[in-house]
DNA sequence: AAATGACCAAATGAACATTTCAGTCAATTT
DNA sequence: AAATTGACTGAAATGTTCATTTGGTCATTT
């Protein structure tokens, strides 16, 4: 068989993507990288948000694998869900398409980016809802209603890493990590 | 004594920015509301920006009245942080300033406008961090950076009510207040 | 001394010209 | 005949020009 030209769309894709972010990416251009005919791409992906939403299922999927390794080992759950939490915001922070994407909708907000930002945010939602769930059955936490706190969590890391960040040094992890014992599991009441 | 200048120029001037925002209200349409001379408004404040620092300044502190009278009563402190935090969100959801000032800053981002809102985040904090640090000193609830306390519960608010609202149907004020509780005060822990 | 509005330079945006780009399809290659 | 290609197209984005608007000044009026 020849080469397969569908996963150098793929990676060109990416590549660009990575580099320049959605709008500013041509079809043109990946398919000048992927050495390929513009046409081509026509033959495998419908338009260009179909390439793009492909790229980002992929990118879920790797998300939803590193978070899934967080909770392998047997530390108590708190610790296992901040590992989590604390992986998936690593994850956005350092990798590069990733960088990329937050900074398009900033700034520019690109109609496809801020969809598929949402479409992250939702599946890391779900994930932790169901992650929440178990422990709820398993006796690990509190009763409580699952959407709820996983929202209320995601968000409390977003506030203690990008929202603390805007206006105080950075906080290391591990500190990061016993506030959101401190605050989320033992509470502040005496 | 005549008529107090100052002081209709800047009620005409918080009309139109309630009304058309900062970028879009112009001068001559102060002046004009004013009925005075478009000079007039330069001989009180240096420029544009001033005027608005002005208005946002009254702003702030009747939102810190605000959240100082939920401080006044006997309830446990949680229940009046509960007050003062919903008493702020609600605040800049129905004061029309306000809601216009988040507008523009959302959707065209006006830096004027945008340091504005800082300026009243900070404000809010300082505020917040006051209370805890009091809190802690009367051994109303453990010890904690206060700091980082404040700005956790303000976005916990902000995500319970804001956040929460994008995708699901709004929680009640006193499901809020419990939630509060349950996160913050009692923990999830068993 | 206080208030004013005509005036100016800079910013804005409407109108028009040009370029870019996503997507198509007839021609070419395998 | 199936897969691949790139020249082509209309629509949308971008650049350009220029008249209008606007923040701020200051000589004149009150």
């Amino acid at each position: 068989m020849g080469i397969d030209r569908k996963k150098l769309i793929v990676e060109a894709a990416t590549k660009s993507f990575s580099q320049f972010g959605y709008k500013a990416t041509t079809i043109d251009q990946v398919a000048k990288i992927a050495n390929v005919g513009k046409g081509t791409i026509y033959t495998f992906f419908k338009n260009k948000e179909e390439l793009f939403d492909e790229i980002i299922s992929s990118l879920i999927k790797e998300l939803k694998v590193t978070a899934d390794e967080a909770f392998l080992g047997d530390l108590p759950f708190h610790e296992k869900l901040h590992q989590a939490l604390y992986q998936i915001l690593e994850f956005r922070m350092s990798h590069q398409l990733s960088i990329k994407l937050f900074q398009e909708a900033r700034e520019i907000g690109t109609p496809a980016v801020v969809d598929v930002i949402n479409r992250m945010e939702n599946n890391i939602l779900r994930n932790i809802e169901e992650r929440v769930s178990k422990a709820i059955e398993t006796g690990s936490i509190q009763s409580c209603d699952p959407k709820v706190t996983a929202v209320v969590m995601l968000k409390l890391y977003i506030a203690l890493i990008f929202d603390w960040e805007k206006n105080n040094p950075p906080l290391e992890k591990d500190e990061i990590a016993k506030l959101f014992e401190q605050y989320i599991f033992k509470g502040l009441a005496k």
